[in-house]
DNA sequence: TGTTGGCACTCGAATGTAGCGAGTGCCAGT
DNA sequence: ACTGGCACTCGCTACATTCGAGTGCCAACA
């Protein structure tokens, strides 16, 4: 059976309610609080049929629905409009961003931003290094037989690692050295750098130009230096004893898995927002929550995402409509930079 | 009236049996497990005057005693010794320190480390950069009027900023200024920087000079770039419904805060652990926690804090023996580094 | 066919009552 | 100074009762 108008706009109250309340909504206080010109008696035909289609349950026999995962999808996708966001949450976004002087100022102002604004759990991710592409690489001696390399991305991201000579070896020979790799790799996107250490090596083929193309290639390569910061987990404790009764722990404890963190960013496009809702997450300990999350980057580019999680119970319209402002200001504040 | 050593041993007693069992403990209970050699009405009677110094408390009339803030402080003053770490545990800690590839490991794996073996919340301050001393500078041109400002210090941690210059400056100039500053500030301790920056800039007295005196004041001087790392939070929600009833969010809230994390090793000191119970702590929302913090750093020097936060009902003896041993394997750490 | 008012029914939450038992404080005896 | 005994307190649990929000169903109606 198809849902008609009315059994949809019957869910969305249902949504919209329990989201406000966090009480299971019975068919009387629907009637009364919306106006939809028909008896609680309709209403709970109505009601009778969206349970059936699984959109929304009844914890107890005597209680009133409550929206399942489902629900919430058809009302996400379907019933609600974006709700553009006030003036002064603009003002704040603003305000709160403007002052960053650096990248690691930029993502934590960010993060503690989202976290504020949606009162939910903030996740933002650093700009990605394999999205990024190389500016300036950079090797300081620190003695006769090591090496600082530091190499900083289009991002603004600043990486280092130590490396270990074979020997002592010149200054003028690490600044040759410098040029070299600088010629080769600067504005190369990091995806495509790898290849080219190869070729210098093979090139040049010193002991030196080895031990600093060996971490140089880690660098570049290793994706676990993807990192992310998190804000807003005290948001969690809200809701303990209600939606996310008994589930607190396993929640904090999956945030605290950068892993699992830069999951919820696998796909993230710019532009689009993709919201996970309960089941829908692949996380087992996080089926309990909803995930919103987007890209940001500079102009249309994607090099990070960002998002809030919080108990499926959530606003979904002011949330997606603060995450995607958020990214929007991000990414600005980045081609600035 | 002076408490006997019958009496002491009772309060050991029960702070050794509330902390394993975490119900309050009463007089016949108490004297089946410990061997006291009296009875329970003569525990009874030491119990009352113990309650009567405020060492300890009933919660309900007919229930058990329970340690106070004060009964703690005693325990751990005088009654408890420190437990040596189990060989399994000592190797827990070399293995997972073992393989840190730079500072930020470092600090990473110990606070994860601290967490799961106190199952605690854990925090581990980054090598404060007040404590440290320069070991390196670098000028990095990214455009013809910016420069990265590179700082490395002896710790291993790398502070940069972006130098906005004058003008278009050459790249010769960039490199002996470099050369100046390093000659001038290699090897000093930050806190003794300052004056010898005022010095540079009065003897040479150029604009490019000046733009990075600028900034390289503010990256030697500003406090507020100190570092924490944060790890099992999750551990609070153990307790939730028990000691810190309710007030787990305000707890979480307030670990959000670096400056208040900072606040925790405010004044500590190598090989000295020093132990906040309850209402000891400064920070109001803490006052339900204690916590215990020592001081680390390569030799007897100390560059930063490191301790873990649980409730008031806490393993004390195994707790602070952790701590330690992580503070000095960190230590040694930094030392070979 | 869709809507409505009426009505019996269900069941969770709240309230009240009673008994249990762990634990205490006190006291008299050793 | 310690101990056994005893009356007393009071939180906890179990059970019974009530209350009411909310439902499902049905017959009547437009």
């Amino acid at each position: 059976m198809a849902l008609d108008d009315r059994k949809l706009e019957v869910l969305r109250a249902i949504v919209e309610d329990y989201v406000a309340t966090q009480e299971p909504v019975g068919s009387r206080a629907l009637v009364e609080r919306h106006a939809l010109g028909v008896s609680p008696a309709t209403v709970r035909n109505d009601m009778a049929v969206l349970e059936d289609e699984g959109y929304i349950r009844q914890p107890h026999t005597s209680a009133g629905r409550v929206p399942t995962d489902r629900g919430y999808r058809l009302f996400v996708d379907r019933l609600s409009k974006v709700k553009p966001l006030s003036p002064a949450e603009r003002r704040a976004i603003e305000r709160f961003l403007i002052g960053a002087v650096d990248l690691d100022d930029v993502v934590h102002r960010s993060v503690r931003l989202l976290a504020q604004l949606t009162r939910q759990v903030a996740v933002v991710q650093y700009p990605s290094l394999s999205r990024s592409a190389v500016r300036h690489l950079e090797l300081v001696p620190v003695s006769t037989t090591r090496l600082l390399l530091v190499m900083i991305t289009d991002t603004g991201r600043v990486e280092q690692r130590i490396v270990e000579l074979p020997g002592p070896t010149p200054v003028e020979d690490i600044t040759e050295l410098r040029g070299a790799i600088n010629n080769k790799l600067a504005g190369i996107k990091l995806v495509d750098t790898p290849p080219l250490v190869q070729e210098l090596v093979e090139h040049r083929s010193d002991p030196v130009t080895n031990a600093v193309a060996v971490v140089l290639l880690e660098t570049l390569v290793e994706r676990h230096e993807e990192r992310v910061a998190l804000a807003g987990t005290a948001n969690l404790a809200r809701f303990n004893s209600l939606d996310l009764a008994g589930s607190l722990r396993p929640i904090l404890e999956a945030l605290e898995e950068e892993v699992i963190l830069l999951k919820l960013f696998d796909e993230v496009q710019a532009g689009s927002t993709r919201v996970r809702i309960g089941d829908e997450n692949e996380v087992a300990d996080l089926r309990t929550t909803s995930v919103v999350s987007t890209g940001y980057g500079p102009g249309s580019t994607v090099v990070g995402g960002l998002g809030v999680l919080g108990p499926t119970r959530m606003d979904y319209p002011s949330t997606i409509a603060t995450v995607r402002a958020v990214a929007r200001y991000v990414g600005d504040l980045l081609a600035q930079h």
